[in-house]
DNA sequence: GATTATATAGTGTGACACACACTATAGCAA
DNA sequence: TTGCTATAGTGTGTGTCACACTATATAATC
């Protein structure tokens, strides 16, 4: 059994769930999906666009994401931004990451609650 | 659509991976899956047994953890511990995790790197 | 002494997000 | 006209976790 790969398997799971964060946060400015897969890699985050945009898409179905063409440019963009209700989401999901994180950091400093 | 539903399956998601690190730490002293289950909920940490018990044995199965059969009380328990396999993919795992849980508070806050 | 609760460990199945590989198009560079 | 890049997408499989359920043996209750 490969050690690499169990690894980037684990690596793979931590990531879950964080991406949805990273695109409601980042799309409360109107943005495309090109350019805010560059965003977010210049941030530290590589997203592909085959997993982005399934995502953009999904997030729109759920009412937290809307989207506009805008065909000024040569090339036709499809600017997503975060709606009020993705917005109240987010700020639910942002309360409950920290929480997480803080669990998280307790047990792996290895601190007891006695 | 039901906004608690869309709520909860995204913490559902954003949980993923983490319960790894929780165990992998945890199990750095011995411990039979039903006490884990009490410590990490007193951690804040829920996890149910059906969760537990096969993460517990796909984890042994990729030779993060081994166990032990402990017949001396009344009921037998099985007890897990990390191997040195596991502290190794642990340290790796907790650097990637403190890497991520920076770059997700950076674009939680809104900063921008320029 | 029968019944129920609790400690302890497990299985089987389905949903769903994400990665991987691929398609599609239109403008621009060689 | 060949190919590169910006832009957006689809189709499929893998794997983790939740939900519902099974199994057993001891301790408690009636």
């Amino acid at each position: 059994m490969d050690k690499d790969k169990i690894i980037s398997d684990f690596i793979l799971e931590l990531r879950r769930g964080t991406l949805i964060l990273c695109v409601l946060a980042k799309l409360q400015e109107p943005t495309y999906g090109y350019s805010l897969i560059a965003e977010l890699a210049n941030t530290g985050i590589a997203i592909e666009a085959n997993t982005l945009y399934p995502l953009l898409r999904r997030l729109e179905g759920q009412g937290l994401l809307d989207s506009a063409w805008n065909t000024e440019g040569a090339k036709p963009r499809k600017y997503y931004q975060t709606t009020a209700f993705g917005q109240e989401v987010l700020s639910v999901l942002k309360t409950h990451w920290q929480a997480t994180a803080d669990n998280l950091n307790t047990i792996l400093e290895g601190k007891d609650h006695d």
